[in-house]
DNA sequence: ATGAAAGCGCTAACAA
DNA sequence: TTGTTAGCGCTTTCAT
């Protein structure tokens, strides 16, 4: 491959003056620019990477930490992946990707120590998170899709769940019901719960007192078999319920199915709102949900931006984003009767 | 940062010898090993990996071109991002994530000539897939997910889709089914088609052609909207299909609902059966999916395996890999009444 | 078994 | 407006 003094040479400047002809950080002539830019064309010359984040002390690599479902990553998290890849392609930057599984805290960080990444973005963020506590005592650069307890100094991108939570029950209340039940997400026996989980959870019920809307809260993985073991359980107990409220993407398919499957008519009998799921699944179940969603790739794209613009700009500044969800009326909801 | 000589002062050896000690290229005495070690730890210290690059030549990073669907990445790619994440992690390598609507072939070269990247892995690859081309032209270290029409000698790792289409009709065919439609996948208008609905075609259509079971043979794109309207228009024009074949995920999901929409019975009145889904989605539809599936991680992290053992080892003998599916029934299939 | 030293190909400060 | 030069922190060859 061709290097930067061979350029320099073809086009008889000197290597610098090839580096400030592509970083553009100072004045170049119009007849110097042009003889090293053909020299650059026909030597097909691209700077190397390593030696230009050695020289400059930046990796222009961004790492996305993905959650694992059962068995990988959950396909709900491909519109997140995909806004901050676009994000930091847009500004030159590569995105490594990685399990949150398959990674502690600790080795992100030894990355970071190390130069391979200049910064990082975190996804579904725990009420109390370790790995964001961990992080931001050793200073790595970091945006949150999601947020801790703490209203951090942190820089983060979430849902406004204040608002989105009481329009989900206002919305369900208007349609005559007054007995519904919110299916939250849990991932496992010691989970202490998900920022976004516990933030609607709180006002939902806050919505559901105000309006004398009776709520009963469950949790289940997010999964179809566990979705389905909870709506059997909570139809057998509570069959005055008349419409349920869910985050979680398989566990509401699963809501549906089962639904289905036990001859409850959707929405007839029972109405489903969705609140988590991702744009391109909305109309895999029978009939299409009717949901309450932000465009998750969109919050993707800002957490990148955010954090790039960090980056750049070296500001301190942290940036707070809350979006509110769109309300999409299709075949789940219906009045009570 | 502590540098490795920090380290080699505190350890009062020299340099190149901390480097050594880590890499473990050369005989070093017990002694001056415990001494390096517990100076690293002392400090803390992690080698610079843009210096590493730059003088060892190789980034350790591979890039994984991830297809689009219409609304960004599709949630059945997700499992081979797991599987080449986990392969490439095992052996201290990155992953950096691309997707193929935003980069083009020369975009992805020019990484390679600037050394971000060490290799790349490809899918979704087509009959002719100018991107394959392009990249071995270049002589960029490639592997495939899938593969081209010429067989290559390039490495990949892909379905033995003659044996799993002569499978799924004999499968069928065992069921009573004598008129069945296969259902592939088309992008777009120009689309020359993947590479696997070419195969499994030709493969399903001589199995039914042995068996004497009469074949419909249709293109849906991949979405809920089309995969509706491919089964509505089907139906209507041939009543007398009892069985459909079904490539892609939203696809087949769509399929299953549709029946459930026009009061046909899945599966006493029609079966379906799904080659392409990913295990996550399998329980999405309501009856469960009967699949003839591989395990598209373990596909991912063989593609990862492969690319890595290429460029460590320098061989330039290609492997190809092809992994026949497991037929698990379950509620969508059933015998002919 | 260990050390010294020559790069790797850039960025950016300094000089002209 | 352009050139010179001192690193950046390693890998690896050559010496000892």
């Amino acid at each position: 491959m061709a290097t930067r003094a061979d350029v320099a040479k073809l086009a008889k400047v000197s290597p610098s003056t090839v580096s400030y002809v592509l970083s553009g950080t100072r004045s170049i002539s119009e007849e110097t620019r042009k003889k090293v830019l053909s020299a650059i064309k026909e030597l097909d010359y691209r700077p190397n990477h390593a030696a230009g984040s050695l020289a400059g002390g930046r990796s222009k690599i961004i790492a996305f930490i993905v959650p694992s479902g059962k068995s990988g990553m959950s396909p709900s998290f491909v519109e997140y992946i995909s806004g901050v890849s676009n994000a930091v392609r847009e500004r030159g930057y590569h995105l490594t990707i990685y399990n949150n599984n398959e990674i502690t805290p600790k080795e992100i960080y030894h990355f970071y120590q190390s130069g391979v990444l200049d910064g990082v973005v975190l996804m579904e963020i725990e009420y109390n998170d370790k790995r964001v506590e961990f992080l931001t005592s050793r200073h790595v650069p970091l945006v949150l899709i999601g947020r801790t307890g703490k209203d951090d100094k942190l820089s983060f991108v979430d849902r406004d769940f204040e608002t989105d939570g009481e329009a989900a029950v206002n919305y369900l209340s208007k349609l005559g019901h007054t007995s519904i039940a919110l299916i939250r997400v849990r991932r496992s026996e010691k989970d202490t719960g998900i920022s976004a989980d516990i933030r609607f959870f709180e006002s939902i019920k806050k919505a559901c007192k105000q309006l004398g809307v009776t709520l009963w809260d469950r949790y289940s993985e997010n999964s179809a078999a566990a979705g389905r073991e909870t709506f059997i359980k909570l139809r057998n107990e509570h069959p005055e319920i008349s419409a349920a409220i869910t985050l979680g993407d398989y566990l509401t398919f699963a809501f549906v199915n089962a639904a289905n499957e036990f001859g409850i008519k959707v929405p007839k009998d029972y109405s489903i709102l969705a609140l988590a799921i991702p744009d391109i699944s909305i109309e895999l179940t029978w009939p299409a949900l009717t949901t309450l969603t932000v465009k998750d790739e969109e919050l993707g794209y800002n957490a990148g931006k955010i954090l790039l613009d960090r980056l750049e700009n070296e500001s301190e500044e942290s940036v707070h984003q809350l979006w509110r969800g769109e309300l999409v009326e299709r075949g789940t909801t219906a009045k009570k009767i």
